[in-house]
DNA sequence: ATAGCTGCAAAAACTTTGCGCCCTC
DNA sequence: GAGGGCGCAAAGTTTTTGCAGCTAT
């Protein structure tokens, strides 16, 4: 009955109103990154009682508390996604717009490894990639290398 | 008598008019990451003539161009450097808000690898450490490591 | 009961743009 | 001289906020 980031509401003390609670079950549906603009439209379509100040007020809110994060892709306006365990990256690929997820081990030691090096502890960091896809081969075969969906998560 | 960034503006065949001038002098000699409103406080300084939305148009035609680079490290304004030679990153202290570059070759080289593996060509990419000064050792001498300074350049 | 939310609309913050004059090539 | 750049002010975008009423706890 209550999303998933409805239960992280509840579990940090914050009050449950219902534009709240759609808010919240939005973002927990959400597959992509959407930005204010698009929530409200999200938002609105499951109640109309609710105004774009209260999504900016909500997400404001969320990502204070963690639960959110506020992302920059580029094109003016921030972008939201609900925040998860484990670091992940983005790819934006950039004829189409697409934003394709991975997740990398690696990276994430060396990150932390630079940070230690320059006397500092990391607190959070963002890693973007604008890319262009591979034309295909044309001798070999195509690659086999399964590429990661949109919205999925690729580990590596 | 032409900053380094003028020289690149005439290069590539830009009108050279008084106020891009004082602009790309600012920008040269920049060791930060001003946003618009600071450099345009600097031109002021050096040729009260200059409008902002000169600034603004200036900034647009030099990153458009490849000289300069747009930079979004939070608090809602864009701020912009001069294109160099090799990738370089910033760590952010998130207490004082400074600036800390460093480059990082063994960083450049994972990341065009992600992307191979992802079937994509890496057109370029953004890496932001944000991080908090380690307290120094109350036991052992304090770090040794020399600390790359604001506006200087760590090689890693 | 009451601290905290909400909608609405005004405003703030940042950036772009239309227009007539001016300058660089 | 001609195409482009400039200042100014108006307008566009995105985000925040004051206020009076409403609601979850």
């Amino acid at each position: 009955m209550e999303s998933r980031i409805g239960r992280m509401c509840i579990e940090r003390g914050l009050k449950m109103t219902g534009q709240r609670r759609v808010i919240a079950r939005v973002l927990s549906e959400a597959q992509d990154h959407p930005d204010v603009e698009e929530l409200y439209r999200r938002a609105a379509t499951l109640d109309s009682r609710i105004s774009v100040a209260t999504v900016y007020r909500t997400v404001r809110l969320l990502e204070e508390k963690g639960i959110l994060e506020r992302r920059d892709f580029g094109g003016g306006r921030a972008r939201y996604e609900a925040t998860e365990e484990g670091d992940h990256y983005h790819l934006i690929d950039v004829e189409t717009g697409k934003v394709i997820e991975f997740e990398d081990e690696e990276h994430a030691e060396l990150i932390r490894r630079i940070a230690r090096d320059l006397g500092f502890d990391l607190v959070s960091h963002r890693l973007e990639l604008f890319a262009r896809k591979r034309p295909a081969e044309t001798k070999e075969a195509p690659p086999a290398t399964p590429t990661a969906r949109t919205g999925s998560r690729s580990k590596r």
